[in-house]
DNA sequence: TTGTACGCGTTATCAA
DNA sequence: TTGATAACGCGTACAA
């Protein structure tokens, strides 16, 4: 389409090095060359042409992001900050989904965005054996957010210890009777937050010596709905739960909702508790427990620049904290002692962390 | 990194060119030939460099993906399925995020997409005439969703017409003071959704004869949190308004939020209308205008896969329906005469217009 | 059906 | 500081 770099050194009467030099701000180009390249580069619209620049240099600047889900809050936030991270320093993100077992499976085959990327970025995806080896022999650098990974580094919150501070919270209440709503994917495999936050969520019921009680256990679609379904089916038990911790906010909302559709009230029937501090927990009163999610997507890619532009650091896990910001929706169980009520929720209101740009 | 062509053609005992044909499933090859450069490929390893491909051809089998935000619902779903589709003809998404003023002025100046794709889809952009010629220079085929254009095609929704629709059904419950909430963003004339719906909103007042009340007509951040600031604005006024069409469900169920708030009752004392319906509106009972966001996404990805594959057909401008959907956050004003009550909402479940693939 | 040889547009090396 | 030229790896006329 547009003018060759071969145009434009004729036209400055230089050599298509000296253009390569001069577009690029190399250093050993006099000024007045400099100037002279510009001028015919605007004159005739010099665009340098981006797959013959990578073939020649061999570096694509361009990072893949690959995820599960595009609409989930969790998964939005981090790609949207990662994407801000990398446009900042002039790099292009090439997006992949990998929603369902069957699409993931062709992705980590095909690899299709091998020589296409300078570095890859995964969210929230528990890796196998085969796709860990998959990764690795791109021979780029790999960063992982919201999984740990021995093979390659990572930016995470301990969902575990998230969850346990969501249930003890619960537990210091007075809860014994604590529910758990987990979400389920495609592929039950493919994130593994669920996992780890049961994991607290056993812990703490195991160090309170609570005896746990398997049918208060549920899974359902990581949605609204999928709260409300959950919620739904703890509800119908001859003794329902005093209390509920889900996986996520998005759950916890739909769990809300049942209990008032139940005509229940949240929280002097049912306390509940949610995961991620999402922009409606606050709205809906929703005690939850907050990640940074902005912050482990910008971290993230700001790991794989530094191992771009500086050859790899140290393989980091980069643990970022949770912390319970206490809403209106938990409170000491119905007819609990009136002790219980020893510290009310103090409704403290979550600093937004603001998008970082613009 | 891997082997070259010419080393799978030297494996397979025949020429580059061969492998080549062979590799991109060309006709003329034998069938032996053709097992012989397979097979040669896998022992290698050998997969095509892309921006050699790309040199050769021209054609980078990506498309941008241009958008102010990344985590507003319709922006997620039309992303998410025109990716979809995209990935499912073999085309990579590269993802552009020009969400305040700045970020969007320096991409139309440098257009980094330029020689990197081979079409461009922008959602939710209003363009100036600076932005239309620069994408007509690309030479690409582009389209856009969720706004009109005469440079390029588009698929959409008529935005004044869902607001009607909206406010009529307000105005045939019987109210008369009816308020407009709407989104402001970051560069106030990026995404076009308020005006438009405002515009149908001003359009269903005047034709019934109802006194437009420019105070009642509020705007914020087109957020949850933006949506409880505007209603609380309202709800400050001497006289609050019965009723409140909300330019999304997100800014929606702030209203709604608000209005519970301040100890009033949904409908009872505020009926809320929103637009989208989002995933969340059913689960609240909120009253909307639907819209197919996948659909849309979807039907522009193909849009351009047509223009791709079998050069550009009619500059089309695919307008797709929106509906009421009644729910249980609308009803009569208080006190209206009981013959209002003419027809009690049907509460039709929206049916959720599931996830095409996967 | 297959092979030869050139072009795609840059960058990098080396010599001047 | 600048220029000539050889890669970079693939696609594709054209010839065989």
């Amino acid at each position: 389409m547009g003018a060759s770099i071969h145009e434009v050194a004729r036209h400055a009467g230089v050599s298509t090095a000296t253009v390569s030099r001069a577009m690029r701000g190399l250093p050993n180009v006099s000024p007045q060359t400099r100037q002279r390249v510009a001028r015919a580069a605007a004159e005739l619209g010099y665009v340098v042409t981006h797959s013959a620049s990578v073939l020649a240099t061999g570096r694509t600047r361009t990072v893949a992001v690959v995820a599960p889900y595009l609409t989930r809050w969790f998964f939005a936030q981090v790609i949207d900050a990662a994407g801000e991270t990398l446009a900042d320093n002039d790099y292009g993100v090439l997006l992949y989904n990998v929603a369902c077992a069957e699409s993931r499976a062709r992705f980590f085959e095909r690899m299709p965005l091998r020589t296409r990327v300078d570095a890859v970025m995964l969210v929230s995806l528990r890796l196998s054996d085969d796709e860990t080896r998959a990764l690795r022999k791109l021979g780029i650098p790999v960063a992982l957010v919201g999984v740990a990974s021995e093979a390659f580094p990572s930016v995470r919150v301990d969902d575990a210890d998230g969850a346990a501070l969501a249930v003890r919270h619960l537990v210091d209440l007075g809860h014994r009777r604590i529910a758990m709503v987990a979400g389920v994917g495609e592929a039950a495999t493919a994130v593994p937050a669920p996992a780890d936050r049961r994991r607290g969520y056993l812990e703490v019921l195991r160090g309170a010596g609570i005896a746990v009680d398997p049918s208060l256990d549920v899974s359902a679609a990581a949605t609204f709905d999928g709260g409300v379904e959950a919620m739904s089916r703890l509800l119908a038990r001859r003794v329902p739960p005093t209390a509920v911790f889900a996986e996520s906010d998005e759950m916890a909302l739909g769990v809300m909702r049942a209990v008032r559709r139940a005509g229940l009230r949240v929280p002097d029937d049912v306390s509940v508790v949610g995961f991620d501090d999402h922009d409606l927990a606050d709205l809906m009163d929703l005690t939850t427990v907050a990640q940074p999610a902005q912050e482990q997507g910008a971290l993230a890619a700001s790991l794989l620049l530094d191992a771009l532009e500086t050859g790899a650091g140290p393989p980091a896990d980069l643990v970022l904290p949770t912390r319970l910001v206490p809403r209106r929706s938990t409170a000491p169980p119905r007819g609990s002692a009136p002790l219980g009520r020893r510290d009310a929720p103090p409704l403290t209101r979550a600093v937004a962390g603001p998008r970082t740009a613009c």
